[in-house]
DNA sequence: GGCAATGTGTGACCGAGATCACAGGGGCAA
DNA sequence: TTGCCCCTGTGATCTCGGTCACACATTGCC
């Protein structure tokens, strides 16, 4: 039986538990944690925690926003998928990023879906008690409005990713250096990326199918420019890649 | 000479002029419109009208931002282009509509530019002075955040348009058929829609060419699906463009 | 009038990438 | 071990739509 007030420190799928928002390692990066400490303590009683597995679906795309989704640890994708079974993921959430904000402002339904990575630790706010957070705490508003311009840069930038490259190769080399810029460590022979996603995935990120993105992975090893070796994905040549962004 | 507090009724362009966002008739429509009368009088002394040609191009891709446009009467799109000349145009703004909101917001460069599509009213309003507003008024902080989240769904729309689409005539379809939703009068044989862009245009909406925009458009009316008059699309059968969106 | 600029229609060609098919190969549980 | 499932690699083929080329219409301007 659980002591009340006491923090777990292993909770489900091998997390460590972060519990609340007042003690939250995050405070320094999450666009809800630098808050006045009233508005921490209200946002912190209007919470409710929760623990997903690997896949688990948040909300889907036309669901009536029940509230918006805090992502404490742990990696989201927010995806899109046609009738016929065509797929594709519009962004990557890291931890410390809101799912769902827009709709709950918006008061419109998802207009996509939203799957977690991997094993995630997840704050769950309902959408009537956020609405009557933010109207309560004028900062608090201006950071909803800076984490959506975040959201919509980002959203546009896909959109130009998908659009105006002119072939998977480019769409493929942006995405790695992407990656590279992101969360590369510098290592001996180059940027070393953690790596856990299948072919598929990559081809749903870039619009392409799982067999081309073998290909062009393979053309880009092949040709030195990156090196591939379980769970990790190393850029030896990162200038090579950036000239492919443009030449067709 | 203009005498001073007159305010003139035809504008360069032959625009009518708004003038005062106190007496203005988009009051109802408009995001930034419906405020508290103290919020309007601080906006409206911020604000510097401004009138437009068509063509004229407001901000470009990557300027760091010097402030946010109001779009009082006319349309504007905002369009990305690569650097081989590839254009792609990733919304269309109808009056009411708030330019360059978010890269205020973030205090980042405008990661796309825009440029009207008819003489257009504008309200320029700086961004210092837009921020300092915002933080005076908790309600407009609120209305950002909901235009924000309206621009983030269509931005997310768009990107599904183009990658989750089977082919292009959907995407043709699709468009068209999102012409009539929005602006389509009833008309005795279908839904009319006032239509003015030419095929390069409607190329760089759903990411194809000119010949195949051609190509497709003729191909929709020799089925009978919509038939063009010069300034008007008449979509005769949009159930039929609808059967296009998932087939292949 | 001529003439340039701009938008449109159409055919011929071709190439990037989707699709299909199949062969490994590694992890994991029974 | 066997079997299953999922991921990966690779070849053969097909097809949509881009590219190129050219004809024609419309407009506006000198």
């Amino acid at each position: 039986m659980p002591i009340p007030g006491l923090v777990k420190l292993a909770g489900p799928y091998g997390l460590k538990v972060i519990g609340s928002c007042l003690t939250c390692v995050m405070r320094e990066e999450g666009i809800f944690c630098r808050l006045s400490p009233e508005a921490l303590h209200e946002l912190n009683s209007i919470r409710r925690s929760s623990f997903y597995p690997q896949g688990a679906v948040l909300f889907v795309d036309g669901e009536s926003p029940r509230g918006l989704f805090i992502l404490c640890s742990g990696q989201a994708k927010l995806a899109a998928s046609s009738r016929e079974g065509k797929a594709i993921t519009l962004r990557q959430a890291e931890r410390g990023e809101v799912l769902g904000l827009s709709s709950v402002i918006a008061g419109e339904p998802y207009p996509v879906m939203a799957e977690t990575l991997v094993p995630c630790e997840v704050n769950f706010i309902p959408g009537p008690e956020f609405l009557r957070f933010i109207r309560n705490h004028a900062d608090v508003a201006l950071r909803v409005a800076e984490h959506l311009s975040m959201e919509l840069h980002k959203a546009w930038a896909q959109a130009k990713l998908l659009a105006l490259a002119p072939n998977a190769r480019a769409k493929l080399a942006q995405l790695i250096l992407a990656w590279g810029a992101g969360q590369g460590k510098p290592a001996p022979e180059g940027l070393r990326v953690p790596f856990n996603m299948t072919r598929e995935e990559i081809g749903e990120n870039i619009d392409a199918t799982r067999e081309t993105v073998t290909r062009l992975l393979s053309d880009f090893r092949r040709r030195g420019f990156i090196r591939i070796k379980g769970g990790a994905i190393l850029l030896l040549r990162p200038d090579c890649l950036r000239t492919l962004l443009e030449q067709d």
